[in-house]
DNA sequence: ATGCTAATGTAGTGATCACTACAGAGCGCC
DNA sequence: GGCGCTCTGTAGTGATCACTACATTAGCAT
């Protein structure tokens, strides 16, 4: 019942075929982060991509298959960008590196897959739950990522209490990036060149707090 | 243009179509809520409401409208909590108060109005200038409770920093507080009956880190 | 009780929805 | 050069979309 296959979906085997199979899912990407998916028409991809929706179909079983397709997509170029920033040796704290790769080439805006997940987890909610759970998987592994840079930016409060929480603070930094830029985008009054930085005094401080009440 | 007013859109006169005007802006806030716009169909309110389209367009101009009133309806149940908890003598420091009242009550989830607002604001976008800028200028009252919220819990950096930070940093704790309920709805690893005590240590974090940037 | 109109019920408008059937084009391989 | 399969173009499926026209019911005032 959750498994789904009833017309595979082929794969795109010539080189014209998969460059289709590219534009569609680029079309589709922006149009679902634009408008969410009840609001992405199979048609606006088609007129999108230049493709008609017969080629769409070629490719992808249903709507849901190419959204899933797109989510996958978009989560491996977040992921790629999230393990580069970790890894570089670049100025600045870890963490402020990672927002920096992690913020939206084009300005202070959230990354692609942010918004999609986002967008999708919200309107979709319950009612698709295979959706849901592809999500959170994928924000479980960037979760990881994050964790590594969040333990190197704590490394001042030892390496046992940096590796603790790093990884125990590390959705609640995601949640405090994706919550700011979110709000940035429609409020002013949250300055997304200064979320990194402050996000960085915040989970220290939240670290320290939770030691110190362990503690006592 | 951006004014709307073709068939006024009837307010209820007779008591029983104030009861039905209010279902229909139950059902309505309830679906929005839930599936976004575009994911909410006349037909899916009408059902939901038990009362027939026409009735829906007896009391509303169109879809764009019904959503602003229901906007309005939810933006203004929600403020009035948020000034609730403002006032009244409770334990616990006045952040945390507001964030128990800011939270829904049938749990740790974001209060209606702002999923109502941050799933509009993803899904409509710059495509709808007009409800965004409604959702804008609530949103802006409901930071100016945060904020005096905020200046209490501040309390303790003296009242010229307190009154600055609390109103400097308001947004940035709605943000935080949304991504954190936002988050904590799909992903374990955020725990919603902390957010409160986080968000606090936090932000006096950052207020202290910001008053010492600019001392030295 | 009668008249007025607020509210509901019924039926339908054209447009768009996701999706399909199927023929034709054009590339890849022998 | 011809065959086969990948991919595209055209056309159309029934269902649902937002919304309307209009007749009918039912509450209130006099």
């Amino acid at each position: 019942m959750t498994t789904t296959e009833p017309t595979p979906g082929r794969a795109a085997t010539r080189p014209d075929g998969a460059r289709s199979r590219a534009r569609i899912l680029d079309a589709a990407e922006q149009l679902l982060a634009e408008r969410g998916y009840a609001g992405t028409g199979i048609s606006a991809i088609s007129r999108a991509s230049g493709l008609p929706a017969s080629s769409i179909y070629w490719f992808f079983q249903n709507k849901q298959d190419l959204t899933a397709a797109v989510i996958e997509r978009s989560a491996e170029a977040w992921l790629d960008d999230l393990g580069k920033a970790d890894l570089e040796g670049q100025p600045g704290s870890p963490l402020a590196r990672l927002f920096g790769f992690a913020m939206d080439k084009s300005g202070a805006t959230l990354p692609v897959f942010g918004r999609l997940a986002i967008l999708l987890a919200l309107e979709l909610g319950d009612r698709d739950p295979d959706t849901l759970e592809r999500l959170r998987k994928l924000r479980r592994r960037g979760n990881e990522l994050v964790g590594d840079a969040l333990e190197g930016a704590l490394a001042d409060l030892g390496p046992d209490l940096a590796a603790r929480f790093g990884k125990e603070l590390a959705p609640l930094a995601t949640a405090f990036a994706e919550g700011g830029l979110l709000v940035a985008q429609f409020d002013d009054g949250v300055d997304p060149n200064r979320l990194g930085e402050d996000i960085e005094v915040a989970l220290r401080a939240i670290a320290l707090h939770r030691a110190q009440q362990e503690t006592r």
